[in-house]
DNA sequence: TACTAGCAGTGGTTT
DNA sequence: ACTGCTAGTA
């Protein structure tokens, strides 16, 4: 066993896995099989006769923390990879602060804030102290907050703080101590934890508790954290608690690849490791097993400009590859069509699949632009961005219908469904409630049961139907207990009338939000399913279900490790991923580097990592596109090339840019740059691209002159009420798909359209002047 | 109470 | 460019 486990590592990986006891520092080069280490780690461990109860391995995503368990399950057998505690931080320190929920305060069935909770929370809780919206900007003051818990400062502390409080005076915003302390007050009333929550109570229940400490850490033997370089305070000394005992606490990171500065993760924490546990041992992992010799050196060069690193050498034992490609373009559309077609060209040269590409952007509004240029070529793609299918209002709903049966405590989801579809209870009857509520020191839900509800104002037609929400949450609440998430999830989006409510609509967009939710109640089914594979007659709860939701990551939604397409997400999502060919667009000064006032020496380092992430992304090649003219926020923008292009050594480049290529291009009739030329002399009117045929793109962008502009005759207008949901059709602008959903009026055909055309659910919306093409019914 | 036209603000990465 | 809010109207 322990001969198959070790087998095919190379020596200091080996030396790494077999190294288990005390504390381990494995700092870990990109691409050099920091993940094998780990998971091999972890079964030599299991081998080695730990408990596997006793092992807590701790990533970032779930991803990272499925993949690696998988892994693991082939080396020791399922029943083992089991019983490890593995997982994000978040969502294992969940599962033990429902254990200890009492000793916090909180109920054990706490749900969990998403950021948009916490942002309408915020803003309640500043009309509530009267402060002005314009000052106290609720996603600023949140972001303030969550600096603070990430920083082991509580609301309390954060009063009595003399440099808090002297900088919050210094920016004018002297009263976030009481939006800060009024929002805990409300969380904790509400029984709702926001993602710093998480961590913050953990700390407060291993400080404070000294059984808990003893137990919890007690429990643990083995403690393994995979990137170790992006744990902020509150991680850190959570760590530092629960290793105090075994002290068998191995980190594995790279400097390098610390990107999180912004949520508070502390790069100190890797470099400081030393410190912290003088008795470690440290193995250097710097073999690149992925990469060609081409773009590790070029990330090396490129991350040489950092003074905050440990220093190492990472060298490939791979091929030396082609040399990095530039691509300049005139502005983000031609980049695009640019991308679009150099990815048909290498597929066809190299016998590539679409599965084979990524395409990386600084900025999830990047990805529009690409996705059209992609779907106009008829390319496949996915993007992994946004929860964006989490994020629609009627997604939302029926979640905030969920969230309030498991904790009808949670004033923030009563509020939002409390009238939705409209029960008669408007905000004169909410008015009354909340003062209700506040009278008496209880939540919205609690007020409903108030025996003298009239005395507050309240008439009793509207008395009546509060009464009647009341029950009918309270019912689901204790079905809830016993129920299964799939049948009690229908029975909600039913008993609400939320489903109805859009389903008596027989407008597109009606029909499109009904299917929405029909898709949430898919996902309750296919979790149930998941969680019912090993014991068909478990209960899965719908309180499950939730935390699952609300613990959901970016680089989670859509693995589809089946699906062949090309791949778009910011760099920060690409992080742990590869790819053979790697595109990163918007290569420019003030997009990457990100610009405006944040640009101290310690923001451009962290930028600097992040590109060095995106490089190394890469297995054979790297192609870096920057435009002359990008539009931003209605504007057009002019930017030089980015910095970092010059920061990679010349050799390692294709083409590498002059010191004039360097110089901004202003506007749009700016003088076309000598070097490179762009393939495309002037952007193609968009519309020619309608007739493109589906692999002969390339000659015809390149030889034809523009195909003959399409006269609109071609394209019928068709009244709104004819178009339906899922009817496939032809648009003049971003050719074949199928509707999603349309709003807008009926005389212009003004319309917001989002085409679903590979079957996925992140897609474009656009408003525009729409003609279509006749419609087969 | 519900709907909508018009307006102002935003601008970045995510558990 | 687009979203989300407000104020005004039915």
């Amino acid at each position: 066993m322990i001969e198959s486990i070790v087998k095919d590592l190379n020596e200091e990986q080996r030396l790494a896995v077999e190294c288990l006891d005390g504390p381990v520092l494995i700092v870990a080069g990109a691409g050099s099989g920091k993940t094998r280490v780990l998971t091999s780690r972890i079964a030599l461990l299991i081998d080695r006769g730990a408990g596997p109860e006793h092992i807590l391995a701790l990533t970032f995503t779930k991803k990272a923390a499925g993949g690696m368990k998988e892994r693991i399950a082939a080396m020791v057998g399922q029943e083992k990879a089991r019983k490890l505690n593995m997982g994000t931080f978040h969502s294992v320190f969940v599962r033990i602060l429902r254990d200890y929920a009492d000793v916090l305060g909180y109920p054990s069935s706490f749900t969990i804030y998403d950021t948009g909770d916490s942002v309408s929370a915020i803003k309640a809780c500043i009309r509530e102290l009267r402060l002005d919206e314009k000052i106290y900007k609720p996603r600023e003051v949140l972001s303030r907050i969550s600096m603070a818990k990430n920083n082991l400062c509580t609301a309390d502390a954060y009063g009595r703080n003399a440099t808090v409080q002297m900088n919050d005076r210094a920016a004018r915003k002297p009263e976030i101590f009481r939006i800060y302390a009024l929002y805990d007050r409300f969380c904790r009333q509400s029984g709702v934890m926001d993602f710093d929550d998480i961590l913050l109570n953990m700390n407060l229940l291993l400080r404070d508790n000294e059984d808990a400490l003893r137990e919890i850490a007690g429990r643990f033997t083995h403690i393994l954290v995979d990137e170790y370089q992006d744990t902020n305070l509150a991680q850190y000394t959570i760590l530092r608690m629960l290793g105090r005992f075994h002290r068998n606490i191995c980190v594995v990171g790279d400097d390098s690849q610390s990107i999180y500065a912004f949520r508070g993760a502390r790069i100190e924490n890797i470099l400081n490791f030393c410190k912290d546990y003088p008795d470690n041992r440290t193995f250097r992992l710097e073999r690149n097993y992925r990469s060609t010799k081409v773009i590790v050196n070029a990330a090396n060069s490129l991350i040489a400009n950092n003074e905050n690193r440990i220093p190492k050498t990472c060298s490939s034992v791979g091929e030396e590859g082609e040399k990095i490609r530039l691509v300049r373009s005139f502005d983000e559309q031609e980049e695009a069509r640019m991308i679009a077609t150099a990815i048909l060209a290498r597929m066809r040269a190299e016998h590539a699949e679409y599965k084979d590409f990524a395409v990386l952007y600084r900025t999830n509004s990047q990805s529009r632009v690409l996705e059209e240029a992609l779907r106009r070529m008829n390319l496949p793609y996915m993007v992994y961005s946004g929860n964006s299918f989490f994020e629609r209002a009627e997604v939302r709903d029926m979640l905030s219908y969920m969230k309030l049966v498991v904790n009808p405590n949670d004033d923030e989801s009563f509020r939002r469904v409390v009238n939705k579809p409209a029960r008669g209870i408007g905000d004169t009857s909410l008015a009354a409630l909340a003062s209700a509520a506040r009278e008496n020191g209880c939540t919205l839900f609690e007020a409903c049961r108030i025996a003298d509800l009239e005395k507050y104002g309240l008439k009793a037609a509207a008395l009546k139907k509060i009464k009647a929400f009341h029950d009918f949450i309270a019912g689901f609440s204790q079905r809830a207990e016993t129920e299964n998430c799939r049948e009690l999830g229908k029975a909600l989006a039913d008993g609400s009338g939320l489903y109805a409510y859009f389903k008596e609509d027989s407008s597109v967009e009606g029909q499109s939000r009904a299917a929405n939710i029909e898709e949430l109640l898919n996902s309750t089914a296919l979790f149930q399913e998941q969680r019912q594979e090993e014991d068909p007659s478990a209960v899965v709860p719908l309180a499950d279900f939730i935390e699952d939701i609300s613990l959901l990551s970016n680089a989670d939604t859509g693995d589809g490790d089946d699906s062949n397409r090309i791949a778009l997400m910011t760099v920060h999502s690409a992080k742990g991923l590869e790819f053979p060919y790697v595109f990163i667009s918007g290569m420019e000064e003030n997009l990457f580097p990100s610009g405006g006032m944040l640009s101290s020496e310690n923001d451009v380092e962290e930028e600097r990592r992040l590109f060095y992430v995106a490089v190394t992304r890469a297995m054979k090649a790297v192609t870096l596109t920057f435009a002359d003219t990008r539009m931003r926020n209605g504007r057009h923008e002019s930017n030089a090339p980015s910095r970092f292009i010059r920061e990679i050594a010349p050799q390692y480049i294709a083409n590498p840019l002059r010191r004039e290529d360097f110089r901004r291009v202003r506007g749009a009739d700016a003088a076309r740059p000598v070097a490179p030329r762009p393939v495309i002399s002037r952007p193609v009117p968009s519309r020619a691209d309608v007739s493109a045929p589906r692999y002969g793109a390339i000659e015809m962008i390149r030889n034809r002159p523009l195909p003959p502009k399409i006269p609109d005759e071609e394209f019928v207008p068709v009244p709104m009420e004819r178009l339906k949901v899922g009817q496939r059709i032809e648009h003049n602008r971003f050719g074949a798909g199928l509707i999603t959903e349309i709003t807008g009026k009926v005389p212009d055909l003004k319309a917001r359209i989002t085409f679903d055309r590979f079957g996925d659910k992140l897609l474009l919306l656009k408003y525009a002047k729409i003609r279509f093409e006749s419609v087969a019914e």
